[in-house]
DNA sequence: ATATGTTTCGAACGCATGTTAGATTTTAGA
DNA sequence: TCTAAAATCTAACATGCGTTCGAAACATAT
């Protein structure tokens, strides 16, 4: 007990690390705990030391993968500079999702890809933390609503799905090089905003009723 | 071989449904033969009859359900009334591949759910049609986009995978009777065109119709 | 009704998986 | 250095899976 990370610790982080990036390169079902154990530099029997079962060393990935991003995302609105508009707010938002979802962060994008697949009891266990995310961005939103820096004649909540949808589902296509996040970001808020947002549309909204 | 459908070929048709709606909901690895085989009514050894292997009855799944979606939104172009806007036509892909996805097809919806845990062959058997409908898309925008219905300094590629990514990500949350698929296309194609419109510097009407 | 081809059954095989438990090695303090 | 605890290994287990194959049931035409 000498250092801080016992070695306990240690391996255990290890096995986390191998199952988070195994998890989500082949799926839930599709990952045997030979191969994360291989990873890990281990036994498959030697996991289980460190963890009681197959599902319990999933449910630790998925909570993992959802905590840092609901950090990274509060994280991004707390650090933003003063008398930022909400246009701003949301794109750091936005910013913050993407980059733990698509860089290095093999929890966030295991969570987001497995979540589908996984077994009826873990998943009830794990969706409060879902649950408690989705609300930091129904605050975030509600609250650029309520400044009226988004239209008030819209369903909210359909459109967080829809956003929620074109971000996570690049990790099913994003290829670093391609496209930097920021661009993503720019793009997103661009459809985003100046599809939902009060600010420049006069009354040009007649022709969208055209037949 | 009296009747139009042969005994066998009803038989298919039934494991394929039962595959597809089993593929859908617990995913490729965790669906077993044996549950395809009493959804279908049958014994796991029958279905060696009509499919060779697990992979091949996976391979049909995916690119039936592939070639309904496609041909879905193909329709939906062909069937415009004459004159109809830029936004008109996306906004009938937009409920087209929504339909499809969302109501009653568990090939599309399998499809899109189980295509990151398929095995890799399969996979590269199967991406061309992938390819095929994301050309599809890709016309249609590029069209909207040269008529000037869409702003040109925006990068097409990355706005078609945020929009596929919203459009397909409600296979994860949609549930009938809360939203209607016709709201759902409004928001998506609110979103998109009086975001990525041109319609907000210069104000006009005429931009929006086909050539 | 019989015979021929079609479709399904049922039992078995081989294999891989999650899991367990005792033996073995490694670690850390006296 | 010695020792007890911590950590890992090794080998085995039970189970469930995809798959095979010969027998049984069914359908159809003569």
């Amino acid at each position: 007990m000498t250092t801080e990370q016992s070695k306990s610790d240690i391996s255990r982080a290890r096995i986390l690390d191998a199952a988070a990036k195994t998890f989500r390169q082949k799926g839930y079902a599709a990952t045997t705990l030979i191969e994360i154990a291989r990873a890990a530099d281990m036994q498959a029997g030697s996991l289980y030391y460190h963890f009681g079962s197959k599902d319990e060393l999933l449910e630790e990935v998925l909570d993992i993968g959802m905590r840092r991003v609901h950090e990274a995302v509060e994280e991004s609105q707390e650090h933003l500079p003063p008398g930022s508009s909400h246009r701003d707010r949301i794109r750091a938002a936005v910013e913050a999702h993407l980059t733990t979802l698509l860089k290095l962060d093999d929890y966030t994008s295991a969570n987001i890809r497995i979540f589908g697949q996984i077994p009826e009891d873990v998943r009830r266990r794990h969706i409060r933390l879902r649950d408690a995310y989705a609300e930091l961005w129904r605050r975030i939103l509600a609250k650029a609503q309520k400044s009226r820096a988004l239209r008030s004649d819209i369903d909210l909540g359909l459109v967080r799905m829809l956003l929620m949808g074109a971000l996570n589902w690049s990790v099913e296509w994003y290829q670093p090089g391609r496209t930097s996040i920021q661009t993503m970001a720019d793009h997103m808020c661009l459809m985003l905003f100046s599809g939902i947002g009060i600010d420049k549309p006069a009354r040009s909204s007649e022709d969208e009723t055209v037949a």
